[in-house]
DNA sequence: TCTGGGGTCCTAGGACCC
DNA sequence: TCTGGGGTCCTAGGACCC
């Protein structure tokens, strides 16, 4: 009698990351920087020049001066201790000699596209994670529950290496695979073994392979969370695993100290959601110095006013109207204010956008000096659609938002 | 050496309606 | 006149993610 197969997990999720993604496509356009330390970020300016002789100039970190962080960086300069949402100025301290590079976000996407034709062809049931990444139900792909030899799982390791080299076929690129029974162990699971990577992790390689881990890993805690989990003396995941849950709940919310246990114990029923519709668009900008209200007023205008004109055409790209417009402040500080407005009935053009968030930001003191100005557009409807769970509230609209900070004189300073 | 830009979701208080 | 409970919407802030 041969040993009975043991019991494949209900579901079987992936999550592909592509490896570097944003300095991985520089790559294929400056080869010979490959092995060398190189930084994705920063704004223009820092396109490569080419010379006479047809060898390319490259600009270093070191010659960099801004308010920009690191998008991305190669593994070398990872090496160096530059990563992600690190100040390009910070960096160029750890590495002056790593090349720099804007971020070039058409052609980010157009390999995106191609990576997630790629899988799609192989498995449809796709969650887009942004540019880079992608859940993939991998459940009920041919072949993905049939055994290898002796392997129950060699059945979806096959699928997921057919997936790996499509994606390098499509796009030359590599990426990482985890494959788990749901969403969080397979997140937890593609950084096991980056880059270039393909791990499989079962609910019994739990103490194995993901207990040892800081609890930070896991996606949904982050600095804050961590940080206070630390405090606790929860250090890694299997000690919040071990975490008595009375003790989570004295410390984190209901919801988020239950969700807590669960995810230590690799617990997680969401599933891959293919289609969503989006919540806001937004648009907003860092200015390269700080901004004064009344100062800089001219200049505050107009760029307030390009803000809203991008808005309103990625709108009307996109199909989309809204009713509620919100503003958003940084201050020199990093302060963040946020003020909106739920208007009757949702606008798309620029001109009514610009009127909803010259009233919010009249609600705001602008006595401090500004460094970022945002301008949002929520609860989003399509053209001629009947916004969903919307009830009249009569014509009296009541709740006629007052200045939260009453301030005369912001009346006129840029709107 | 200060910290981008695009998002989502959650919480909490007050207004308002039944 | 006082008390009250449930439900939804609006607004502000914050944590988190890519």
């Amino acid at each position: 009698m041969a040993e009975p197969t043991p019991a494949l997990p209900d579901r079987l999720i992936a999550h592909l990351d592509m490896d570097a993604f944003y300095a991985s496509v520089e790559l294929l356009r400056y080869p010979e920087l490959k092995g060398l330390p190189v930084v994705v970020g920063g704004r223009r300016a820092h396109t490569p020049q080419e010379r006479p002789d047809g060898t390319r100039h490259f600009f270093k970190l070191a010659d960099y001066t801004g308010r920009g962080v690191v998008t991305t960086s190669t593994y070398a300069a990872r090496t160096l201790g530059v990563f992600s949402a690190m100040g390009l100025m910070k960096a160029a301290l750890l590495a002056p000699q790593a090349v720099l590079l804007p971020a070039d976000f058409d052609s980010y996407r157009h390999y995106s596209r191609l990576f997630k034709a790629a899988v799609r062809e192989i498995a449809p049931v796709i969650e887009d994670r942004g540019i880079d990444e992608i859940y993939i139900d991998l459940t009920d792909v041919p072949g993905a529950r049939d055994p290898v030899g002796h392997d129950p799982l060699g059945g979806v390791r096959a699928v997921a290496r057919e997936i790996k080299n499509s994606v390098l076929r499509a796009t030359g690129l590599t990426c990482s695979v985890g494959v788990t029974p749901n969403k969080l162990l397979s997140k937890l699971a593609s950084e096991l073994d980056k880059p270039d990577g393909l791990t499989v992790v079962t609910m019994a390689d739990l103490p194995t392979r993901i207990w040892p881990l800081p609890v930070r890993r896991i996606n949904g805690i982050g600095p804050k969370a961590g940080a206070k989990l630390n405090t606790l003396e929860i250090e890694t995941i299997a000690d919040l695993a071990a975490a008595a849950p009375e003790l989570l709940a004295q410390h984190f919310g209901a919801g988020y100290s239950g969700w807590l246990h669960q995810a230590a114990w690799g617990l997680d029923d969401r599933p891959v959601v293919t289609h969503s519709e989006p919540v806001s668009i937004s648009r907003e900008t860092t200015f390269e110095r700080d901004l004064h209200a009344q100062r800089d007023r001219p200049e505050l205008s107009r760029i307030f006013t390009a803000l809203c004109e991008q808005l309103a055409s990625d709108l009307q790209r996109k199909g989309y109207l809204g009713r509620t417009i919100g503003i958003k402040l940084r201050f020199e500080g990093f302060r963040t204010v946020t003020r909106d407005l739920t208007l009757d009935e949702p606008v798309q053009d620029a001109a009514a956008i610009r009127r909803a968030a010259g009233l919010c930001l009249k609600r705001v003191d602008l006595s401090q000096r500004l460094r970022l100005l945002g301008v949002r557009v929520g609860k989003l409807s399509r053209p001629g659609e009947i916004e969903p769970g919307r009830r009249g509230r009569g014509a009296g609209h009541t709740t006629k938002a007052e200045p939260s900070q009453p301030t005369p004189e912001n009346l006129r300073l840029f709107t």
